[in-house]
DNA sequence: CGGATCACG
DNA sequence: GACGTACGTGATCCGA
């Protein structure tokens, strides 16, 4: 081996962390095919920089880019949690994955992954490997991990560089992070431990105290020996409970520096580099201006010797499924989005070509364009249809406005495309795939179509992924982020076809190839995501809930949308008059008691006014560094005789009540129907639960006199009346069964005030004070306890609540099992389960963060109880008009749910005949499915109002 | 646009 | 080095 002339540097591009990098930092590019490439096109232009600094100085001599192959490597034989709770990179990431190797071809640059070793292991022994024939090393990387290779042997360095942010690193940066010199580095990281890779470390120990630790202690083993002579302390304790995680960790951040080299260090010797490949790359990827400069030479990269020829390139006609690397999560085959596959129907023609086509495929994606988000307001604008990807097409109904007199595009008309589309809608032998489907039922039910049968995909993702979001990744079951997260695509937005603000334009005035790029694409979409997600209902246990509980509520629910509920207007209109009044004479009083004007509504001013100009003690900053001034705080000060602080509380009341339901609810009524209509979410809370938005009705006031007179305006039609029917005490009950508590049961089996019975357990007497508490406790019990929590609810001391904790337990025994078990199997699989199937995610319940991990543990306690109680109301709601149907009730209207409330109306008459149907579908819910162990208890009332029905 | 507050189950 | 104590929602207002 001749000795060179001149020192040779090696430079070990660490590709796969860079990428991660690039892809964060960087603004999502597409290439002309749609692919993603915002973090190749960083990996690009960062090898472009090293290969040109070749003549440099510090440039390189040789260079190689080092990859990750696969997922599992040694350390996962040694610790099969190693690297377990990493989130699946972006969706539109993993299309990347296979272009770095293309591009890294393309510079006809060595690239090398080794099956079961990680590029860090690679790059630590062809690092060692140079130093040992005196060769300087730079490594391209930022990871920590690699900071333990740094420092100089006989005149031969390795050091780092950060291209990102352009920063060399070496000795005097690993010490200011560190605290240590590279060799300690390994021991620092065994302590802290990476909550990335899931290296454990020593929990509670963070970076501080593990530098402040081996800095002290010279290393690893010294610092855990000198734990058992520590004074007794938190950190002692931790030491010495954790040696042996710290141990392991030891091992996992340990880099193996004695890797079989696959490729000799010779060969990664770096020359001009052929334009060829190159220009081809750049160009496949419309990387124009790399190109021009390639082509006018300004700057071109370097090359070498031509040791690693590129291959025929099969990967890049896809981008996906090219399984040979880091992409875990390989997508079907599907070819790219082609915005220009897409046909704008134009004649009936055309349209009964398609409906033919949608026929005979028997499954067909269908989206609606309209003119509003309130679908019970939506007029129909265009119909899109999907059968396969990009097999797709737009059918604009109402485009040119509604101006008579201007020049409209050519398009079928309205009529007679409804005709058309009807029976292919209608036909219960196509099925139709929806995203959010609920929405598009309530537009065609508009237009005279009853859509059936249906898919919905945002409703299958929910079944699928609730609560799946992570960090940094959405959770949401939208058409974009689904797109995002499961094809690794885009879709066009719509404020780019139609504005934003002020300039926002219809969706009617939006010219038609615009149109169809947008509307066939959402189409196209959503048959690309049911054909990802509907296999996974089957192979994840998710068809349970979505086909017996959550798909048959969906047309269910669009029709209580439609229906809405009518509100009296004049009675609203009336308390709104009220309450500014009472308002203005308020804050006069207000003003008067502070000694000068200020904004009542801002808590910042009011926090100043309290406790800075008028002394009162005990105010309390929160994190923002702003007093609290919430009901408990103002509700003491007016305990201690802070008169203010009353006229306060008042003030907050009614202007809440004017400006969220008085006013509100006014403005909401739709003038086509006379009518308040609320969308639900049938996606947005994770536990199952509907929630209501535009307005919400499920939080109209109730627990006050003054707020339930805004009940008192939802009001039924001339003749009818409003009938609640709400489940008493379901969540209880459903503990009660799921824990298996006898004593519980035994009481509602028997029709017992619960929280009496519970106040008797407890405090062997029933009082006013002691039921109180049982109820205060039977809740903390449901939403997962803490002695803190119940603590500052009960006033008394954490210690009291402790033991009321224990005697709880100790008498409902069961209710310890259930939390223990639950979190158990919450923890092993990462969702919790409710009684009919439903899974609820929870990617935080191993958190190192205690706050967010106790966090975490309460919901997952609560999410089956909750998730049951809701199952339970939807497969009621879903039975209820069939059966009253059955008994020839066909004029009971269903309007409303409140998690645990159904409100209907219907003429006065039918009340008797509806009553026991209600209360038994209601009350039978569960079966067959569910056999419970206590009875569900059905309150019922009737009345001219909301108010009076309860 | 986030925080504070408060309406509901 | 800390931390923040009850679960699940949505609407409104203030102020940066």
């Amino acid at each position: 081996m001749a000795e060179p002339s001149t020192k040779q540097h090696l430079y070990l591009v660490d590709g796969s962390s860079y990428i991660f990098r690039a892809y964060h930092r960087l603004p999502p590019l597409t290439d002309p095919e749609g692919t993603p490439v915002g973090a190749v096109y960083g990996y690009t232009t960062m090898l472009w920089k090293l290969a040109a600094d070749l003549d440099e100085a510090d440039g390189p001599t040789h260079l190689a880019v080092i990859l990750d192959a696969g997922s599992v490597s040694f350390r996962n034989e040694i610790y099969e949690h190693y690297k377990a709770h990493r989130p699946d990179p972006p969706e539109d990431l993993v299309p990347q994955f296979p272009l770095i190797r293309d591009a890294t071809r393309a510079f006809s640059l060595p690239c090398i992954e080794v099956e079961g070793l990680e590029a860090d292991d690679l790059i630590a022994s062809y690092a060692r490997e140079a130093q040992r024939r005196g060769w300087d090393v730079t490594i391209v990387s930022s990871d920590k991990d690699l900071m333990q290779l740094l420092g100089e042997t006989d005149g031969a360095r390795i050091d780092m560089l950060d291209t990102m942010k352009n920063q060399r690193i070496y000795l005097p940066e690993v010490e200011e992070k560190f605290g240590v010199p590279p060799e300690l580095v390994g021991d620092v990281l065994a302590l802290m431990g990476d909550a990335v890779d899931n290296v454990p470390g020593i929990y509670g120990i963070g970076p501080k105290t593990a530098s402040k630790l081996i800095a002290e202690h010279g290393s690893l083993t010294a610092a855990l020996d000198s734990a058992p002579d520590m004074k007794p302390s938190k950190l002692k304790e931790r030491l010495l409970e954790g040696r042996e995680d710290a141990e392991l960790s030891k091992v996992l951040v340990t880099l193996k520096e004695d890797c079989d080299l696959p490729q000799p260090l010779d060969e990664m010797q770096l020359g001009p580099v052929p334009p060829e490949p190159l220009a081809a790359f750049l160009s496949k990827h419309g990387f124009t201006s790399l190109l021009k400069r390639l082509e006018t030479g300004t700057g071109s990269p370097a090359r070498k010797t031509d040791l690693n020829p590129p291959k025929p390139d099969k990967a890049g006609d896809n981008g996906a499924g090219d399984g040979t690397t880091a992409n875990r999560q390989p997508l079907p085959e599907m070819p790219r989005i082609d915005h220009s596959a897409y046909e704008t129907v134009q004649s009936i023609e055309r349209l009964e070509h398609w409906i033919a086509r949608a026929r005979a495929a028997r499954l067909v994606a269908v989206d609606t364009e309209t003119t509003s988000l309130d679908s019970v307001r939506a007029d129909l604008v265009g119909v899109s249809l999907a059968l396969g990807p990009n097999d797709a097409c737009y059918i604009p109904l109402a485009h040119g406005g509604d101006d008579m007199f201007a020049q409209k595009p050519e398009q079928v008309p309205m009529d007679r495309a409804i005709a058309a589309l009807k029976p292919l809608i209608e036909d219960d032998s196509v099925l139709k795939v929806f995203q959010n489907g609920k929405y598009d039922l309530n537009v065609f039910a508009r237009a005279g179509i009853a859509v059936a049968p249906i898919e919905d995909t945002m409703v299958i993702s929910f079944a699928l992924d609730a609560g799946r979001g992570e960090e940094g990744m959405g959770g949401g079951h939208g058409m974009d982020e689904l797109s995002e997260r499961h094809l690794g695509h885009t879709p066009i937005a719509f404020k780019d076809v139609c504005g934003t603000g002020k300039k926002a334009i219809s969706f009617a005035e939006v010219p038609l190839d615009d149109a169809t790029r947008y509307a066939a694409e959402d189409a196209d979409v959503t048959m690309r995501l049911y054909r990802l997600l509907k296999p996974r209902l089957s192979e994840e246990a998710g068809t349970r809930i979505y086909e017996r509980v959550d798909r048959p509520l969906i047309p269910v629910v669009a029709r209580m949308e439609r229906e809405g509920i009518k509100v009296d207007r004049a009675r609203l209109a009336r308390l709104s008059e009220e309450f500014a009044v009472e308002i203005g004479r308020l804050e006069g009083e207000i003003h008067e008691l502070a000694g000068q004007e200020f904004t009542v509504g801002s808590p910042k001013q009011l926090g100043e006014i309290l406790f800075d100009k008028l002394g009162y003690k005990g105010g309390k900053k929160g994190k923002s560094g702003q007093y609290s001034t919430d009901v408990s705080v103002l509700e003491r000060l007016a305990g201690e005789g802070a008169p203010i602080a009353r006229k306060v509380l008042d003030w907050r009341q009614l202007a809440k009540l004017k400006s969220t339901y008085t006013d509100a609810l006014q403005a909401a009524i739709n003038p086509a129907t006379g009518r308040v209509h609320t969308s639900y979410s049938l996606v947005g809370a994770q536990t199952g639960r509907l929630s209501s938005t535009d307005p919400n009705l499920q939080n109209i006031p109730v627990r006050t006199p003054i707020g339930r007179q805004i009940r008192e305006a939802f009001v039924p039609e001339a003749g009818n009346v409003l009938l609640a029917a709400d489940y008493s005490q379901i969540e209880l009950r459903l503990a009660a069964h799921m824990a298996g508590v006898d004593t519980l049961k035994e009481a509602f089996a028997a029709g017992e005030d619960i929280h009496a019975r519970t106040a008797k357990e407890m405090f062997g007497e029933v009082t006013r004070d002691t039921r109180a508490r049982a109820k205060t406790i039977n809740f903390a019990i449901l939403y997962g306890i803490s002695r803190w929590g119940l603590a500052g609810r009960l006033e008394v001391e954490p210690d009291e609540a402790q033991a009321m904790i224990d005697t709880y337990f100790q008498r409902f025994p069961g209710i310890q099992r259930y939390i223990h078990e639950t979190l158990e199997s919450v923890r092993a699989k990462g969702y919790s389960e409710t009684l009919f199937g439903r899974k609820t995610w929870f990617p935080r319940i191993n958190s190192k963060n205690q706050a967010e991990r106790q966090g975490s543990e309460r919901a997952a306690i609560n999410a089956p109880i909750q998730g049951t109680s809701a199952d339970i109301i939807k497969r009621a709601m879903a039975r209820m008009l069939p059966a009253l149907a059955d008994e020839g009730l066909t004029d009971v209207r269903m309007l409303l749910q409140v998690h645990d409330e159904l409100v209907f109306e219907l003429p006065e008459s039918r009340v008797e005949a509806a009553t026991p149907v209600i209360r038994r579908v209601m009350a039978e819910a569960a079966l067959p499915a569910v056999e419970l162990t206590v009875p569900l208890g059905v309150d019922i009332g009737t009345g001219l109002s909301w108010d009076a029905a309860h």
